[in-house]
RNA sequence: GGUCCCGUAGCUCAGUUGGAUAGAGCAUCUGCCUUCUAAGCAGACGGUCUUUGGUUCGAAUCCAAACGGGAUCACCA
C-alpha cells in the first residue's frame, strides 16, 4: 500500500465530485511542523480554473475527504494550504505492511544492468581524502542502484602506467638504495608516494638551476635531466625493456598490497579491475573506423582530430602525430571493451568535476560514432574536497592521507567510547571492531551527507564530529533500539501491531510517517545517484526516533498492546536505519 | 578571454524542482540522567538566501546582468 498514491487518488475524486473538474497531477508535500497534519495539498494552482478562493477550495476538498476517504481523519485549511491528517487505523495498517514486507525500501529486479566505475587510483601515490569521497560515492551508488533493481557491476580502472609512474620509478632507482616496504616498515603505496615526492623535489631543483643559467621556465621544465630521463624510462617501458618492466612490477606490487589493505579497511571491493597497462593501446581501431566514416580528420602532420564545435566543444585531438594514443583514445577503447565484456544498459563514471570537459568530449564522440550505448553513459561528476588552504596536491604534500585520517578517527572513536564507559564488558577484539565501525561511520557519513555535485570543505584542524548530524548519531540510535529489543526479548514481549484501532501518540504517528517515506527516498537516490538523500533520511529518521524515545516510555505503559506496538515500531525503525546505512556502506553496531 | 559549476546563520550543510513565519548540525547560553544507552532530548541565540532588475497570486528556487569564488579550455592523465 502506498499511502501517497491512495491519498492523491482520493483528492482527485474529491475535486471531481466537488467541482466537476479533472486534474492531471496531484502534488503533495509534507506538512510543515508548525501546522497540524502530515500531507499538504496546495490549492493556489486551482483557483483560476475553479474561480474560487484558495481557502474555499481547501475547505471543500477537506470536507469531502473527511467524509469519504478511507484514510483521512481530519483536516485544516490555512490560506491556500489544505493540511491532512490520517486515521490511526491507517497508520497501523501502514506499519503492518512495512513489517510484512521483507524487502522494505527495495525495488524488484528491473532487468537492467549498470556498470559503475569508481576509485581508479594512480599507482604512484597513496589514497587521500579526495579518493575516499570517490570510493564511498561509487560504492554507495552501486548499493543504491542494486536496491533499485539494477544488476550492478563495480569496476575500477587502475592507472598503472605513464609518465607519473616513471617519475617515482626513476627517483626510487636513483635514491632508493633498495629500500622495500619490509626494510623500511613503510606501507607499499606510501613508499611509492615518497619517491614521487622525491622526484618532484629534485626536478624542481634542476629547473631552478637551469633558470639560473638563463633558460626560460618552459624550456627548463622540458630540459631538466630527470624529466628527460623519466621520458626515456617511459619509452623503455613501452618497448618492454626487462629491467624497467621488472622495476615497474616490483613497485606496483608494493602499491597494490597497500591499496588492498586500505580497500579492505574501508570495505570497498570491485567485481572487475581493469589495468591501464592492458588497455592503453586500445582505441586506435576506433580512430581508424572514425576516419573511414568521416567523423575524424587527419592533419598533414598525421595527427587525427574531431571537430566538436557544433556540440559547443572545441577541436579535439584523438591521436598524436606519431600514432600514439592520448587519454581520450584510451577511454574510447576502454569503453568499447567494457561494453563487449558486459554489455550493460548504463555506464556510470564516478570521476571528479575537473574532468567535466573530458567526459563531454568522450560522450559526444561516442554519439558521433553512432555507438548504441552512448545514451546510457553518464559522468557522475562530484565536487572536490578542498582544504581551507585550497586544493589538495599530492606532489606538494598538501593532502590529507586516507590511512592517516582513518587511524586518527579510530583513535578518536576509542577515546570517546572509553570515556563513556558503556562497553567495559567487551572483549578486546570486539571493542576494536566497534572503534573501526564508529570511525568509518563518522568518516563515510561526513563525506556522503553532502550533495555529490558540490565541492566540500574539510578542515584538518577541526576533527570530524561524533555528535549531531553524524554517522555515530545514527549508529547510536540503532544501538539504543537494539537495547530496547533485547529487553523486550528478556521480558518475553512480542513485537506486534494491534489489530484493532487504538489512539496513537503523536510521536508514534511521526515515526510511522517517516518510515513510510523510505521507499520513495531510495528511488529518488537511485534516480539522482545521490547517496546524500539517503544520508539525510537516515538522520531524520534517527532524530524522530530519539524524540519518540524521549517522549514515550516503551515498557512503562500499563496497556500491554501499547508496549507491543512500540516494540514493533522500534524494530522497524532499527531495520530501516540499518538498511539505509547499508546503502551508504556504513555498519551499525548493536551496542556502543 | 571562451565554456561550465558555485554563492543560504559565525562555521559545515539541507531546502522534496515555484508555495506557509527559509531549516538542521557545530559553536555559544539554559534546562533534563534513582526510570528503556545523556554519542541523547527540550529550549534560547543566530538570516538583506551576494547584489540589482525581470517573470506571477507567490521566487532561496525560473530568466538577465553585475560582483565574488572555483574548475576547465595540453600531441598530460
Amino acid at each position: 500500500m502506498n499511502i501517497e498514491t491512495t491519498l492523491k487518488e482520493d483528492i482527485r475524486v474529491a475535486i471531481r465530485q466537488c467541482f466537476d473538474t479533472a486534474v492531471e497531477e496531484i502534488i503533495l508535500q509534507p506538512t510543515k511542523k508548525e501546522f497540524e497534519g502530515f500531507y499538504t495539498f496546495v490549492t493556489f494552482a486551482l483557483t483560476k480554473a475553479l474561480r474560487r478562493s484558495p481557502a474555499d477550495i481547501g475547505q471543500a476538498i477537506g470536507t469531502y475527504l473527511a467524509e469519504h476517504s478511507s484514510v483521512v481523519s481530519t483536516f485544516n485549511v490555512v490560506q491556500g494550504f489544505l493540511n491532512i491528517s490520517l486515521k490511526d487505523s491507517t497508520w497501523l495498517e501502514l506499519l503492518r505492511a512495512m513489517r510484512a514486507e521483507g524487502t522494505f525500501g527495495t525495488q524488484p529486479a528491473n532487468g537492467q544492468s549498470v556498470m559503475v566505475e569508481f576509485s581508479s587510483p594512480n599507482t604512484n601515490k597513496p589514497l587521500h581524502l579526495g579518493h575516499l569521497r570517490n570510493n564511498f560515492l561509487g560504492d554507495s551508488v552501486a548499493r543504491i542502484l542494486t536496491a533499485n533493481g539494477y544488476e550492478v557491476v563495480k569496476t575500477c580502472l587502475v592507472n598503472d602506467r605513464g609518465i607519473h609512474i616513471c617519475k617515482s620509478m626513476l627517483a626510487y632507482r636513483e635514491l632508493g638504495r633498495g629500500e622495500t616496504p619490509e626494510s623500511s616498515g613503510i606501507k607499499g603505496d606510501h613508499l611509492a608516494g615518497k619517491y614521487y615526492v622525491e622526484f618532484d623535489k629534485t626536478y624542481k631543483k634542476q629547473i631552478a638551476e637551469l633558470v639560473a643559467q638563463g633558460t626560460s621556465e618552459d624550456e627548463a621544465a622540458k630540459k631538466a635531466p630527470w624529466m628527460q630521463e623519466a621520458q626515456q624510462l617511459l619509452l623503455k617501458w613501452e618497448q618492454g625493456d626487462p629491467e624497467t618492466v621488472a622495476l615497474w612490477h616490483k613497485m606496483n606490487g608494493w602499491v597494490y598490497e597497500g591499496f588492498e589493505q586500505t580497500y579492505r579497511k574501508i570495505g570497498v571491493s570491485f567485481d572487475k579491475t581493469y589495468y591501464e597497462s592492458d588497455t592503453y593501446l586500445l582505441g586506435k581501431d576506433i580512430i581508424e573506423e572514425g576516419l573511414r566514416q568521416g567523423v575524424f580528420y587527419r592533419k598533414e602532420d598525421g595527427s587525427v582530430w574531431i571537430d566538436l564545435t557544433e556540440e559547443g566543444l572545441d577541436q579535439k585531438l584523438v591521436l598524436r602525430g606519431d600514432g600514439t594514443s592520448v587519454y581520450i583514445t584510451q577511454d574510447l577503447g576502454t569503453t568499447e571493451l567494457k561494453y563487449s565484456d558486459y554489455g550493460n544498459d548504463r555506464y556510470i563514471w564516478v570521476v571528479g568535476n575537473e574532468q567535466d570537459y573530458h567526459f563531454n568530449v568522450l560522450f559526444a564522440i561516442l554519439k558521433r560514432l553512432g555507438r548504441a550505448y552512448a545514451d546510457g553513459c553518464y559522468h557522475l561528476s562530484y565536487g572536490m574536497v578542498d582544504l581551507p588552504s585550497g586544493k589538495m596536491k599530492s606532489r606538494e604534500g598538501t593532502v590529507v592521507d586516507a590511512d592517516d585520517l582513518i587511524e586518527t578517527m579510530r583513535q578518536t572513536a576509542e577515546t570517546r567510547t572509553r570515556d563513556l564507559g558503556k562497553i567495559e564488558d567487551f572483549a578486546s577484539e570486539e571493542a576494536q571492531q566497534l572503534y573501526n565501525t564508529l570511525a568509518l561511520g563518522a568518516l563515510k557519513y561526513f563525506l556522503l551527507k553532502v550533495d555529490p555535485k558540490k565541492r566540500m570543505l574539510f578542515n584538518p584542524e577541526e576533527s570530524i564530529d561524533f555528535q549531531g548530524h553524524t554517522g555515530p548519531f545514527i549508529q547510536y540510535t540503532h544501538a539504543r533500539i537494539c537495547s530496547i529489543l533485547r529487553k523486550a526479548e528478556q521480558l518475553a514481549i512480542a513485537a506486534e501491531v494491534p489489530s484493532h484501532e487504538r489512539p496513537l501518540h503523536a510521536a508514534e504517528q511521526d515515526l510511522i510517517f517517516y518510515l513510510s517515506l523510505y521507499p520513495s527516498r531510495v528511488q529518488a537516490a537511485g534516480q539522482e545517484l545521490a547517496p546524500s538523500l539517503i544520508s539525510l533520511y537516515a538522520f531524520e529518521l534517527a532524530k524522530v526516533y530519539n524524540q519518540f524515545y524521549a517522549e514515550v516510555s516503551i515498557f512503562a505503559d500499563p496497556d500491554p498492546q501499547a508496549v507491543q506496538l512500540r516494540v514493533a515500531l522500534s524494530a522497524v525503525v532499527a531495520k530501516t536505519i540499518k538498511h539505509s546505512m547499508e546503502l551508504l556502506g556504513i555498519e551499525v553496531p548493536e551496542r556502543m
